[in-house]
DNA sequence: CCCTTCGCGATACGATCGTATCGCATCAAA
DNA sequence: TTTGATGCGATACGATCGTATCGCGAAGGG
């Protein structure tokens, strides 16, 4: 057998790139020749390791999407109570605003597609539903108030991180506000800011 | 003089057809060429609007906020109670997933534009700033709770009305479900769901 | 009625797009 | 060391991009 590269490290190396380019120009800015230009690798390559655009744009979209799920979880790097567990996590949403917009503003760039894509259309919905689970899940582990509806509140908080989130990006307010309106809202289910 | 027409006419009709073509394919599917085919007139025309592709652009992010405030203020003909006003424009918003998602895409579309154009991002940071002052000043108008933070109040509904109609978007929830997740923290704040 | 002035279509241009194709190193197997 | 499959760069091509420029038709004032 003749050369042998780790073929998807190379993938996700590109796919990288096409981010960064999506989160700072949209997806108007992504192109083959730019991306490899920004991942530093020839043209060539690019089409080696993705034959048509749409291929590259799809890996992109998946590789987000790890990269969000790998963001938010190293903000739970012990596990402490599970109110804990979902405060960190609903902050650690919150702060995609300020500390990685790439990721905020690819994912914004990529719902158009995903209305047009049924793949990426799944992607947005199946991470979704995985992440609204495991918020309910945490907000019935955590269980201070009784009749709580633990999918409605997954939802209220889980829309409410996004919505600050977004409120961040775009500086309509800072990150102790929205950490303060996130923490206002937890009160009110019993979640205490300290641990 | 020669012939007359109506000049801001024909421009918002430009950039409506650019705003649908941004909703269906994203920032990266507006071309000079594309809109003026979507708008039924020639390239020469457009170009005679709008000299440079980001004039159009930025005609359109603004027509966008214009829609995006009819459509809210639509949803209230008739001026109930405070409670009511704010049901219903929060109503209106996540409605937006489900019956604009156009103008709900456009927004994400343009966002990262407005990261990088001062211009766009003020637009987005005023609006934001202005439906927040009114949200706040409904929820003070209601005060059933007393010692009621209205300004957090108002960036926690307006937020979950934002995430809600992402949400709605993407399949993630239907309408129905996400007006009983806004009915459900209306409720908290003493708002009841008829009038 | 002519003539100026503006609205608008048509065409042209270089740049860049996505994609196809070719050719040359490179390295494992024989 | 020969060999052949493979990684990858280089080049080419038509389409489409954004923009510049020209010219005709129309319409109202002289």
């Amino acid at each position: 057998m003749p050369k042998q590269v780790d073929h998807a490290a190379r993938r996700a190396e590109i796919a990288h790139a096409a981010l960064r380019l999506c989160a700072h120009d949209g997806l108007a800015g992504v192109s083959m020749g730019r991306v490899a230009q920004e991942a530093g690798v020839s043209k060539g390559l690019v089409q080696h390791y993705f034959p048509a655009k749409a291929d590259l744009l799809r890996a992109s979209a998946h590789l987000l999407r790890q990269e969000i799920e790998r963001h938010v979880r190293a903000a739970l790097p012990d596990a402490g109570s599970p109110a804990d567990t979902l405060r960190r996590t609903l902050l650690a949403v919150v702060q995609l605003g300020a500390r990685a917009p790439v990721l905020l503003l690819a994912g914004h760039a990529f719902l158009a597609t995903a209305v047009a894509d049924p793949d990426v259309r799944e992607l947005y919905r199946a991470g979704g539903d995985t992440v609204h689970r495991e918020i309910a899940a945490l907000v019935t582990a955590t269980a201070s108030e009784p009749g709580l509806d633990a999918g409605a509140e997954a939802h209220v908080l889980l829309g409410l991180a996004r919505g600050l989130a977004d409120g961040v990006l775009v500086g309509e307010l800072d990150v102790t506000e929205a950490v303060a309106v996130l923490d206002h809202q937890l009160g009110r289910i019993g979640v205490r800011a300290n641990s």
